[in-house]
Formats: C-alpha cells, sequence, structure tokens
RNA sequence: CGCGGAGUGGAGCAGUCCGGUAGCUCGUCGGGCUCAUAACCCGAAGGUCGUAGGUUCAAAUCCUGCCUCCGCAACCA
C-alpha cells in the first residue's frame, strides 16, 4: 500500500503583472510545507499555477498590442522563472488555457447546470458605457468609473448564476465548526458579513468580455472566474478530464488527515472559504481540510502595489543576499494573522542576526575547533556530563515534535523560532562547556570530544529539520559536520547519537555570509532611480 | 448603531479564553570570553499594558463608555 497522500496549493495567480514579493511569500511558504510533507513519506503533490483569462487580461493585452495568449505566454515564462529562482519544488503548473483544464471547466459548468444549481438570470450593475464595463459598489472610485473616471449607469445584461441556498448552512457548518479556516478570526468575518445576511446567488457567466472559456450550452456567455479558477485545484488531478489521474489526492480514503491545504491570501478568502465548497458541494465532491489565509506584506505601512512604485525584485534580494535567506526572512517574519511590515533593513537584520551570527557561527565555530582539536576527526573516546549535556539534548531530541505540529497549523514562523531556540542553546552551551580550555590539558580530551559531538549532533539535527526551509545550503552545513546518507534522515531528527562517533568535519566557506546594513541599503537605494 | 481585527519599555511581537510578581526578539549601555563570521555568553537601563469608569482582596487579563489605526463590506484578482 502506497504512502497517504498530501496536497497543497498557492492560489493560481492573476498575470495582469510581473510576479511580486507577496506571489514569492506565498509560494515559498508552500514549497517549505511541500518540501517538509516529502520529509515526512507523504506523497505530495504540490500546485501552482496562472488563472490567465479575464477582461483584465484581455485589455492589458490590448494596450500591449498583443493576443491575450502572447501576453500571458510571456508573464507566466516570468513566474516560472521566478520559481526555478527560488527553488520552488512545485509538482505540477497549471494554466487555465491549458486545453484539458478548459474542455474539464465546460464539463463542470454542464455538470452544475444539470443538477439544477445553474440558472439564466440577469445581472445588474454599474457599468461604465464608454468602457464597456461592469464595476462593483467597491470598484468605483468616488462613485465613478475607476478606469476612465467618468459617471457610471444603472445597467443589466444576461447571465447565468449558481444558485448558493443549498449550500449555504454546510457551508456555515464547515466555517464553525471545523478548523477549515485559518486564522479563526476569519470565521466571524466570513459568517457575519455573508452568510447570515443570506448568502446571494452567483454570477458564473458573463458576455462583456471573449477571453474565457465558452459556456459549452450558449456561446454567447464566457464562464466566469469562479468556476474556471477555482476549479484548478481538481482538474490538475484529473477531474473531468483525461490528462492526468490523480484525484487520490483528492479522496479522503487516500489522502491524509490534514490535507488538502490550500494557501491564499486574505483578500481572496471569501473565494475559498464560501464559493469554492459551494462548488465542491454542488459536484458532490469532498471538502479540502484547510484553508490558511496569510496576511500582506506592506512597505511602511502602505500596500504593496506597482502604483506605489516600492515593489521589492525578489531577483535583486535573492541575487545580493542568497535565496535561502530571503525565504528564511519572509517566513521567519510573517505573523500567523495579520500582515508583516517590510524593509530591506529589516531583512538584512534578520538574516544577521540569525543566519550569520547564530547559525552560520555556530557551524563555523564547531567546526573550526574540531579541526583543530582533533585534527577534523573525533577520537571514539568520550565523557559525558549529564549535568552540562542533558539540557541541550533534551532540546534538540524534543524539536522534531513541535516542528511536526507547527508544520500542520501551519505557523511557520513559530516553528522556525523554535528551530533557532535550540541554535541559541548551542551557542551559550559552548560557553558553559568551555571547550578552549579544555583542550589545554590532555586528561580532558575525552570530554571535549563529547562536547563538540554533541554540538554536531545539534547542528544534525536543526540543519535536518530546517533544510524544507533552506533547501540549497543545508547541504552546505552537512558536508562541513560530516554528515551524510541515513544519518540525515528525518526519522533520525529525533534521536541522539546518530553521527558516527569518529566523524570527520570538513571545513568550508562561511554559509551565511554577514552584510554591512549601511552598505547594502545604499547599494539597494542606487538600483532604484525612482528616489 | 454594518462586520471584524489591533492599540503592551526605542522598534516588532507574546501574554488576554481559565484574573494574582509584565515576557520574548532586535536595538542601547556595561561586563566576560577568545573556539568562531568584530561573531558568542552574562548583566543592566527602559513600560501608569490607548483612554475613562466599574467589578474584585487583586485586572494587560472580566464588564461598560470613548479615542486612534487597519482590513472587509459580495461578484477586482
Amino acid at each position: 500500500m502506497s504512502n497517504k497522500t498530501f496536497y497543497i496549493t498557492t492560489p493560481i495567480y492573476y498575470p495582469s503583472g510581473n510576479p511580486h514579493i507577496g506571489h514569492c511569500y506565498t509560494t515559498v511558504a508552500c514549497d517549505s510545507i511541500a518540501r517538509y510533507k516529502r520529509m515526512q513519506g507523504y506523497d505530495v503533490m504540490f500546485a501552482t499555477g496562472t488563472d490567465e483569462h479575464g477582461m483584465k487580461i484581455e485589455e492589458t493585452a490590448k494596450k500591449s498590442g498583443m493576443s491575450p495568449q502572447d501576453y500571458v505566454d510571456e508573464i507566466v515564462a516570468q513566474f516560472k522563472k521566478l520559481w526555478e529562482y527560488m527553488n520552488i519544488s512545485y509538482d505540477r503548473y497549471i494554466r487555465t488555457t491549458d486545453h484539458y483544464h478548459k474542455s474539464a471547466v465546460q464539463n463542470i459548468f454542464k455538470k452544475i447546470y444539470d443538477k439544477g444549481y445553474i440558472y439564466k438570470g440577469e445581472y445588474s450593475g454599474k457599468y461604465c458605457v464608454p468602457d464597456e464595463s461592469f464595476w462593483t459598489a467597491s470598484q468605483l472610485v468616488d462613485g465613478k468609473c475607476p478606469e476612465c473616471g467618468r459617471e457610471v449607469i444603472d445597467a443589466k445584461e444576461e447571465a447565468y448564476f449558481m444558485k448558493m441556498q443549498p449550500f449555504a448552512e454546510r457551508i456555515e457548518k464547515l466555517l464553525t465548526e471545523t478548523d477549515f479556516l485559518q486564522p479563526g478570526a476569519r470565521v466571524n468575518e466570513m459568517v457575519n458579513n455573508f452568510i447570515k445576511p443570506g448568502l446571494e446567488d452567483l454570477c458564473v457567466s458573463r458576455t462583456t468580455f471573449k477571453w474565457g472559456v465558452q459556456v459549452p450550452f450558449d456561446n454567447e456567455h464566457v464562464v466566469y472566474v469562479w468556476i474556471d479558477a477555482l476549479s484548478n485545484y481538481i482538474t490538475l488531478l484529473g477531474y473531468e478530464n483525461d490528462m492526468h489521474d490523480d484525484m487520490h489526492f483528492w479522496n479522503p480514503e487516500t489522502r491524509c488527515e490534514v490535507s488538502p491545504v490550500h494557501m491564499t491570501a486574505k483578500e481572496i478568502v471569501r473565494f475559498h472559504s464560501i464559493i469554492w465548497p459551494a462548488i465542491l458541494m454542488a459536484l458532490d465532491l469532498p471538502l479540502p481540510k484547510r484553508l490558511y489565509s496569510h496576511g500582506w506584506i506592506n512597505f511602511g505601512g502602505k500596500k504593496m502595489g506597482k502604483s506605489t512604485g516600492n515593489v521589492v525584485d525578489p531577483f535583486i534580494l535573492g541575487e545580493r543576499f542568497g535565496v535561502d535567506a530571503v525565504r528564511y526572512q519572509m517566513l521567519r517574519d510573517m505573523p500567523f494573522s495579520g500582515d508583516m511590515d517590510y524593509s530591506n533593513e529589516f531583512m538584512l537584520n534578520r538574516i544577521n542576526t540569525d543566519l550569520a551570527n547564530d547559525l552560520g557561527n555556530l557551524v563555523s565555530r564547531t567546526v573550526a575547533m574540531v579541526e583543530k582539536y582533533f585534527a577534523s576527526t573525533l577520537p571514539e573516546q568520550k565523557l559525558q556530563n549529564s549535568e552540562q549535556d542533558d539540557e541541550l539534548i533534551s532540546m534538540a531530541t524534543g524539536l522534531k515534535e513541535k516542528i511536526d505540529d507547527l508544520i500542520e497549523i501551519p505557523q511557520l514562523g513559530n516553528a522556525l523560532t523554535e528551530i533557532f531556540k535550540v541554535i541559541s542553546r548551542a551557542n551559550k552551551y559552548i560557553d558553559e562547556t568551555t571547550p578552549w580550555i579544555l583542550a589545554k590539558n590532555h586528561d580532558d580530551k575525552p570530554r571535549l570530544a563529547a562536547v563538540l559531538y554533541n554540538l554536531l549532533e545539534t547542528i544534525r539535527i536543526t540543519s535536518v529539520l530546517l533544510s524544507p526551509f533552506m533547501p540549497s545550503t543545508m547541504p552546505k552545513v552537512w558536508e562541513q559536520i560530516g554528515a551524510n546518507g541515513d544519518s540525515l534522515a528525518y526519522s533520525k531528527s529525533g534521536e541522539w547519537g546518530i553521527l558516527p562517533q569518529n566523524v570527520t568535519v570538513k571545513r568550508g566557506e562561511i554559509i551565511f555570509p554577514r552584510f554591512d546594513v549601511a552598505k547594502e541599503l545604499e547599494h539597494l537605494e542606487s538600483l532604484n532611480p525612482k528616489t
């Protein structure tokens, strides 16, 4: 029997512009979880992709003098390039323009229609005549068209709607009686704002643009974003298509307890917590287990956006500070609920203190001592001292279980905090045991060997647990501490005494260099001609 | 009275559900150490816990009013 499956998704991003650090955060978080679950032995499916239809894409393409398809192809290439650069280990990339997806969406639409949940009606809203666009009340700027600033009128168009009432009660229960939606604070927001006042039927087709999937039985209509985009989570597993055959990632019999997981940013919680379950209910499919919505990355308290001109380029940051360092900082500092206020200075300080001073330096000083005092290879004979050693050992061996739990929730920032508590404890342990004094007396060699071995073991455990977060630098640590093969197994990360007693270390390059904050800020500033 | 979240030493946060010496990280200052990436370890300073009342022997924590900030407010992702 094969292993239980674990399925995690990013939202499919809207390619109306190049990917930015916000996309990056969500995707890196998913990647770390996916890697952790693979390490634990689950059969993992980690999916991401792009939601490529809609009026905005149609218009943006037109402005650039391109066909919508050429336009999205270009942006999608940027997304894929960034994911490769950030070391994103996605298993599948879905584009809503993929043929298998489009035909599956038509089947899904038809299926829901045949069940009687979709009917033809009229959509009324605020309409800008010159732009031929409908806008929602919240989109209007001072009651006027956000595109051109002209007056809007009340208008109607023919549209298909999906009934929501049949699902309202089950959705409310999903939100209030399970831990599906995280963080829990969002539950009240959804229930009070949308469910309690009565769910309105959902408009699922449009006639005002053409760039989308045609409604199979009415070619005047294009399937609107909800069914087209949200259903990606199952079409990429093979639902209603022959391209894939992976619905065992969705079925309760084969999937693990906390799967599937949808990771999103907070602005699309409503779609994922209400509309998506409704679609699944309409299709008689099982529901996902968890929806986690994280906050935004802000800049000086202001929302990120192209218009603010303060978008931070992930390529530049990665190039300058290392991809793993950037991954670490994002994951470490995003609070469980709420937004993160990002600044380059903040990031640099985080990298310096945690990665360079604590972790990098711990590896460096430990390896250097083994090399200096024992010519790189520890002797078999050791003298443990439980009074000095026990606390470090119990912290290190107890770490795995803590991290397992935090990954499930998932609180990645707290998981990293826990790991670094152990790393700090190891630095303190060096001061307590004073290996440089032990080194002066031949009789103390066995004690010295034990101290250094304990440090190497602590580094082994913490680096294994950190490897899903920083996949490309942890192997460098392993090389230096002489760890390889079985000793790096996740299953051994809760055990002590795994490295060979006569382990041989190998000094190497500095793993996380320390940055001169002022100099780096100046450099980054010079790349930004706008200021 | 639309809904929800937040206001804690210089900065960022935890603690609030289940009242009882206010804790963590960074920064600052002083000390120690020298294995290490001017890193590491120890110590200190610094807070009337937004505000006004109330309950209580006791409130950051419970209740009420008020102020400020932020998000959402339904078909924009």
